[in-house]
RNA sequence: GGGCAUGUAGCUCAGUGGGAGAGCGCCUCGUUGACAUCGAGGAGGUCGGCAGUUCAAUCCUGCCCAUGCCCA
């Protein structure tokens, strides 16, 4: 006999564990089984899972499950992702804690912190993926750093360099002065903050008392001013042109030029130029061929071309110092507060990014980006929903070369070396590159290996094929390869999305999966997105903990609608929670009333009408499943199964089968033999998205042979016939009972009171109906006599259904008055409908245009409406003359 | 500034070219053979606004307003 109540925490792990040992999550290469491939979005090994990562993994796991019971080979592929830079910080906070800095542990002793932080982490990572019940190969687990993924790593990079996709180029980079390391683009993160705009004169060479006046934000790098640029079409300054302005307190001369990069529109329409120090005064400076003066070190600190009372000086130091040279100098004009955009580093979000000349590593991504583009326009990959694939699209169209090298140590080491001319030598190995360059020199040199790691997403890059074993020809690329379906968060679409699509085609001659689903973005109740600094962040962990993986589950997957962002709120988990214990005790019901599964059961060969209205609820329930799960509408399968099993099941089925169970006659076996069975096939179709209760229950009620659920097979309906004749009896009873439930409330009739029923202007069918179910009626209604009459008593309450009038004579129970007021308002209501059908029904255009089934429904609408309401009209004469 | 999305019941959200839905909350009733982590019933909405297309618009189109996100 099951407890009152069902206990999460006492089954949750041992399932866990029994299911991984039983081999299930691993996949199969040798079997004949088609494949089913998902690949996990590696998590960084920064810290652990939040909510949104749940939802994701919820998400797997479901279509991993379902795919795995309908027979597929699944490959679920899990693994870490080593996040560079974010381990880099995690780990110079640490040190910083400690009075020591990485320069200072040096490179050896970091990477030993840094794997001993990885193993940590990922330790943290699995066991919570765990507790949310999600079923990968662990046995295949796989880190961005394994050896295999290195090698991959390296051959990726030597090959794209000999295909001249990789370069070094030196340009300006968006350089964090904090990590000292260059970013991307995609790492940097433009702020919208209140600043200002300062107006300084500039003196204009040989002249006296005249200057020009250039508004800046950053006045510190004046000190890097190699020209004045002002608009050609500029009437006010087309005689300056060509001519010379001083730069204040370095007293530079520098070039007053024309360019069509000046707004003349925007503060004095003359800018000052800082090729150095800034991505369009580089391009000004590129077209007019000025020099480049790098006026910061990679701390951000002054640099030795500035002035010496400068040099060293930290750079926001340096601007106020300018401003109050500039001051004393009587040269600043004005200064205007404004908003403007800083960049800032999209990891910390607190240091200013600074655009900054040095040389880097490039991918050509520009050239690789065009068959990811056709992949995707030409549908070998699909994006769910599909609006993603314009933000796909305006990426990919206008990218910009990817610098991929990183002045970090965590990571893959950039296989490159550096020969005594500064030649390069770009090989997998040290013995490789050697050879290169002793053939090169005519005899053994000694080179230097470049010390710059590459982005993470390079390697993440890699993934769909490198955790199959590539390079090598293995059976698992061969048979995993491409995936079916990445499930992730839009939010990487740029970062990770698009590149291996780039590096999967490139390398594998294939997109690495066919559908792309897209996921919403987590959020707290209030709608905020969550973070550590607000404090708002959910734990899936501490849900889990109050209410069990399969109700925090189920909320996520519910709650999963396409095209919008979730909104987690605690009671709806709790919801969900309800519902797992709303299972539990309907099988609590079944249990102790013999309700036993059967094998063998065949539910086509049911002859009960109640019995085969549930199997056929059943079969269209599943249905519902396999088609919103085959388009990702999570939450259509999983409102489907609630609706089926708490409404039609419990409330519905369970009440009416009742009375069944006092008899032990053929149709009393056959319902407890249907009712098992039915519940049987709830526990199926739920348990991807319920995996712990559903197996418990699974095991309790029935002998399986040793068998769990997990391993059970999707059901297969497909002999089981339509049975409309069941459904419209059961449809009509469940209404008449409904109807009467509501009466009777309405009119305050007591709950306990049983009262009599009487019908009139009955068909022969509806008579057999009332005969056939007259005991679930009377039970379910609070009925205690069901009897055909010619015409109403005086002062009963009557309703209609189909075209059934119901009396309920109970005169002495009711106040008249008040059921005087229920009919008219009863009637007000069917007046507006017939009014509004009527409308319609009267337009001539209407029909004429529409469709023949459509006028038919209508008039039917009407005629129906048009009876209840004499019906209704004669039941309140008769009231009146009562 | 450009793009994408969202605006439906008190709240959170489904949904559809032809009768407005769910969960939660609220109100009334209820110890009916499993379940009060429950059951029965009910109230509550000019489907953001204005035009247009259509026989018919909450749904399609345009504009506007509001909100969110991405990009510059």
């Amino acid at each position: 006999m099951l407890d009152k109540t069902f206990d999460p925490k006492s089954v949750e792990e041992k399932y866990y564990k029994e299911w991984e040992a039983s081999g299930i999550f691993a996949a199969q290469p040798s079997s004949d089984a088609d494949p089913f491939t998902i690949m996990m979005p590696p998590p960084n090994v920064t810290g652990s899972l939040h909510i949104g990562h749940a939802l994701n993994h919820t998400l797997q796991d479901i279509l991993v499950r379902y795919n795995r019971m309908k027979g597929k080979d699944a490959l679920w592929q899990p693994g870490t992702d080593h996040a560079s830079i974010a381990v880099h910080m995690v780990l110079d906070r640490q040190l910083a804690a400690e009075g020591t800095t990485r320069q200072k542990l040096g490179r050896e002793g970091f990477m030993e912190r840094a794997w001993e932080w990885k193993g940590q982490c990922k330790d943290n990572i699995v066991s919570q993926l765990k507790r949310l019940g999600t079923t990968p190969d662990w046995g295949r687990e796989r880190f961005t750093m394994d050896d295999g993924l290195s090698d991959a790593v390296r051959k990726v990079f030597v090959q794209l360099y000999n295909e001249k996709l990789i370069y070094r180029a030196n340009k300006l980079v968006n350089w964090d002065p904090k990590t000292q390391t260059v970013l991307s683009d995609l790492e940097v993160e433009q702020k919208e903050v209140k600043g200002h705009m300062w107006y300084i004169d500039y003196p204009l060479e040989g002249e006296n008392e005249l200057y020009i006046t250039v508004g800046t934000t950053r006045p510190e790098t004046l000190l890097g001013d190699t020209a004045i640029a002002v608009h050609p079409e500029d009437e006010r300054y087309k005689d300056l042109i060509g001519k010379y302005a001083v730069v204040p307190i370095v007293n530079r001369p520098v070039p007053i030029i024309a360019d069509e990069y000046c707004d003349p529109e925007k503060g004095t329409g003359a800018v000052k130029i800082t090729p150095a120090h800034d991505f369009n005064d580089f391009e000004v400076g590129e077209r007019h061929d000025l020099p480049v003066i790098n006026i910061l070190d990679k701390t951000a600190h002054i640099s030795d071309a500035a002035p010496e009372e400068y040099i060293g000086m930290e750079r926001f130091d340096a601007r106020k110092k300018v401003l109050s040279e500039l001051e004393e100098l009587e040269l600043l004009n004005r200064v205007e507060d404004i908003k403007h955009t800083v960049p800032y580093d999209e990891k910390s979000k607190t240091t200013v990014v600074e655009p900054f000349l040095t040389e880097q590593w490039y991918v050509d991504a520009k050239t690789m980006a065009q068959p990811a583009l056709e992949a995707v326009r030409s549908g070998k990959t699909k994006f769910v929903p599909k609006q993603w694939e314009n933000t796909y699209f305006a990426w990919l169209d206008n990218i910009q070369p990817w610098c991929i090298s990183r002045q970090l140590w965590w990571g893959h080491q950039i296989p490159a070396w550096y020969g005594p001319n500064n030649e390069i030598y770009v090989a997998e190995t040290e013995e490789e590159a050697l050879a290169q360059a002793e053939e090169s020199h005519g005899q053994r040199v000694i080179l230097r290996r470049d010390e710059d790691v590459l982005d993470t997403w390079f390697s993440s890059a890699l993934w769909p094929f490198s955790t199959l074993g590539w390079p090598n020809k293995t059976p698992e690329l061969d048979k995993y390869y491409p995936g079916d379906v990445l499930i992730t968060s839009f939010d990487i679409i740029f970062f990770w999305v698009a590149r291996m699509m780039m590096m999967g085609i490139h390398f594998m001659g294939e997109v690495p999966f066919k559908t792309v689903y897209m996921h919403a973005l987590v959020r707290d109740e209030k709608g905020q997105k969550m973070s550590k600094s607000k404090g708002n962040v959910v734990d899936p962990l501490d849900l889990i903990e109050k209410y069990g993986t399969d109700a925090v589950r189920f909320a996520l997957t519910a709650m999963a609608a396409q095209g919008r962002d979730i909104r987690i709120s605690e009671q709806r988990v709790e919801g969900y929670r309800n519902y797992a214990t709303k299972l539990w005790n309907a099988s609590r019901f079944c249990e102790m009333n013999g309700c036993v599964p059967v094998e063998g059961f065949e539910p086509a060969n049911v002859k009960d009408p109640t019995n085969q209205w549930i199997i056929s609820e059943l079969v269209n329930t599943k249905q519902t499943v396999e088609s919103a799960l085959d388009e990702f509408k999570y939450n259509d399968a999983a409102l489907g199964l609630y609706q089926f099993s708490w409404n039609t099941f419990c409330d519905w089925y369970v009440e009416l089968i009742k009375p069944v169970f006092d008899r032990d006659d053929e149709i009393a076996t056959e319902t407890r033999v249907t009712a098992a069975w039915v519940l049987d096939q709830i526990l199926i179709l739920l348990n991807p998205f319920m995996p712990y209760i559903t197996e418990e229950l699974y095991g309790s009620l029935g002998d399986r042979h040793g068998k769990r659920l997990i391993a059970s097979a999707w059901p297969d309906y497909s002999s089981i016939p339509k049975n409309d004749s069941a459904s419209n009896d059961l449809n009509w009873v469940l209404n008449v009972i409904s109807e009467i439930r509501s009466v009777r409330a309405d009119m305050n009739v007591p709950a306990k009171a049983k009262i009599a029923l009487q019908y009139k202007d009955a068909s022969s069918q509806i008579k057999t109906r009332f005969s056939q179910y007259e005991e679930a009626i009377m039970r379910l209604a609070r009925l205690e006599s069901v009897e055909m009459v010619e015409d109403a008593p005086k002062g009963a309450l009557q309703t209609v259904v189909e075209d059934t009038t119901l009396i309920l004579p109970i005169a002495e129970l009711i106040d008249l008055d008040k059921e005087r007021e229920r009919l008219q308002k009863e009637i007000g209501k069917l007046e507006v409908e017939i009014k509004k059908i009527s409308q319609k029904l009267d337009n001539k255009k209407f029909v004429e245009n529409a469709p023949a089934e459509i006028v038919e429904e209508q008039q039917n609408r009407r005629q129906d409406a048009l009876s209840a309401k004499e019906k209704l009209d004669t039941a309140l004469k008769q009231l009146e003359a009562a």
